[in-house]
DNA sequence: TACTTTTACTAAAAGGTTTTAGTGAGTGTA
DNA sequence: TACACTCACTAAAACCTTTTAGTAAAAGTA
């Protein structure tokens, strides 16, 4: 063993100059074997890797990241970790970072602007190489001043057009209409909209879809069909239940919409039993949609028509535009929008 | 602005140097008023403090963890970001991290043994001062060179008795003993076991507390009970509604099990409905038990039995332990057992 | 007064790389 | 032979901090 001990217990690791000195060469040379960036002769290298093999030596990527200003850490900021429809494209979007080298810092705001900005800034500190900026961030002028920084910045679930950073979306908008349509057609007229929270900006894209879809179909939106519940105390399944069970509980039959259209699955299969609770049939009295294709829409009884956006795909896109970003070549379409498929089951 | 342009467009950010230049002092006196590690006069410290804020000056973090060692950052290795056990204590612990000015970089290794013992040594050369490892790693070989480098290393959902490493683990054994007494309390006395892959070691605990638990009960366990489905391809609803279903459909009656303890609640709830289609009633012809009280087994007919456990807990307490370890603290109780909770509902 | 001690700073090294300019030897060309 | 050029390497600066040793002046002590 060639490395060290040192006073606190822990082993010192070998430096470039620890090599150089075994080789005989300069630390020079050593870097410019590693990364060929001078010629050395045949003997040279295999002295300097020898040494380096005996040392077990690896290059301190603190050292390399002050010098090169380059630290293959890029910042991932998300609301919450554990939401079912982050995590995925979190998860995709680390493995393709992975493999082109860089390691991934996930900050979750926990859904709070406030926080989200102190975030923001503490990933520039920490001298990430870019951020990833999932769905929040209202604070235009914090954008601004990260782009005047020159802090590579893409955005997932969100397009901000007062800055100039790249962006993936799923087609929330189109793909709501799409629903509303689809519901005229099986003859659904009194649609109602069911959602937690409207601060969510792909939950108010869902709204602007639903209203796009009415006016489209010559449907009225009438405010009492408009379910939108801010309770954060409650997780959407309740959520659902309880609030479509105090409406069709109390509300008169004719007064109450014939369809719903909830903005998570989750939120549909609360609603589709508090309507069965209520005495109501689940699709024919009430249809019903969810959105997001979580595995158990397959499995509730009646199986649920959703909507499924491809997270995956998502987190992909994401990491190519970063990784544009960061190589600084340029982007040919830097907004990508995401197509979403309506899985057509038996709820409505 | 006092901050000037550089070539490729950035902003070169102000330094030290630019603050003790404007100050009128060296960048030692700067260093010592930031960290107050010498007295300094009022009036020097003002005159510093306001060189800082006019050229908003931020510490460089990579050139104070070349110099000091420390990073504040940890890695975070678990074998996937989206399962619904490891991101809620992913997320719990990633918060406490950040209440004490760390950043947590997430590495997942998809399940993969050889992947795992890639990422810890990636996550080692990019100077994390500490790396929280979640039920992995079976190279002991590898961890035994970690703690010889004196990398500071906790385990969640896992102990390893080769290393000393702190950890954090679920009581499975016991809880699952306790549930096999529950069951043999409601008069079960034919119970199952069924279960995703034995290779995890929560898993694999919870197979040896059924084991425990039958044997305290004088029962004995019949191989044709014990169902491990290893199929990647399927999600656990599906893995456990098909095997369950092939079963049921073709064995004689008499030939099965009464009851059925499954090591996950998507397992459970697949599981009920492959009775159910089989024309089984649960829980009077076959009890059922599921694994960590997921909002949907309050929402599935029956309501499931199911075991909770608390993973905000469990990600608290392994912060505890990573904090008390990269701060060279001693730890009192270095290896917690968290309890686990019984939640009793319809379905047994 | 003569001394130690404290105060408030400075100078410079150290941390481990990358990168540029420089150097001497060897090769190629005219 | 004279010159340019390539090759293979070295020396040293640069990246931005922290930290230690040193220093001069002021304050305290006997």
């Amino acid at each position: 063993m060639k490395t060290k001990k040192k006073a606190n217990g822990k082993l010192k690791k070998s430096t470039m100059v620890d090599v150089a000195k075994r080789a005989s060469v300069t630390i020079g040379t050593v870097s410019h074997v590693i990364n060929k960036t001078a010629p050395i002769t045949k003997e040279t290298t295999d002295r300097v890797l020898k040494a380096i093999k005996a040392l077990n030596y690896k290059p301190n990527s603190i050292a390399q990241a002050l010098r090169t200003r380059k630290s293959y850490v890029i910042g991932f900021l998300l609301p919450d970790v554990t939401n079912e429809f982050y995590s995925p494209v979190m998860s995709s979007f680390i493995d393709c970072a992975y493999k082109d080298g860089y390691s991934v810092l996930v900050v979750s705001y926990q859904y709070s602007s406030r926080r989200e900005v102190i975030e923001m800034d503490r990933l520039a500190d920490k001298n990430v190489d870019g951020i990833l900026l999932f769905n929040g961030c209202d604070d235009i002028a914090l954008l601004e001043r990260m782009e005047k920084e020159g802090m590579p910045i893409v955005l997932a679930d969100r397009r901000v057009d007062e800055v100039d950073f790249p962006s993936v979306e799923f087609n929330n908008v189109e793909t709501v209409g799409k629903v509303v349509d689809m519901l005229y057609k099986k003859g659904y007229r009194k649609i109602g909209f069911l959602s937690e929270s409207a601060r969510l900006r792909n939950l108010n894209d869902r709204y602007n879809g639903y209203k796009e879809g009415m006016t489209r179909n010559g449907l009225e939106i009438d405010p009492a069909f408009v379910y939108i519940s801010e309770d954060m105390e409650m997780n959407n399944l309740v959520r659902g239940y309880t609030y479509i069970k105090s409406i069709f509980e109390t509300t008169d039959k004719k007064d109450l919409p014939d369809a719903i259209f909830a903005t998570t699955d989750l939120l549909a299969i609360g609603a589709v039993r508090a309507l069965k609770e209520a005495g109501f049939r689940v699709p024919q009295d009430v249809g019903v949609v969810g959105f997001d294709n979580i595995a158990i829409t397959d499995f509730v009884e009646p199986k649920l028509t959703t909507v499924e956006q491809d997270k995956e795909l998502m987190g992909r896109e994401a990491w190519t535009l970063m990784k544009a970003l960061v190589d600084e070549k340029n982007i040919d379409v830097p907004h990508k929008i995401l197509p979403q498929k309506i899985i057509k089951r038996k709820s409505c």
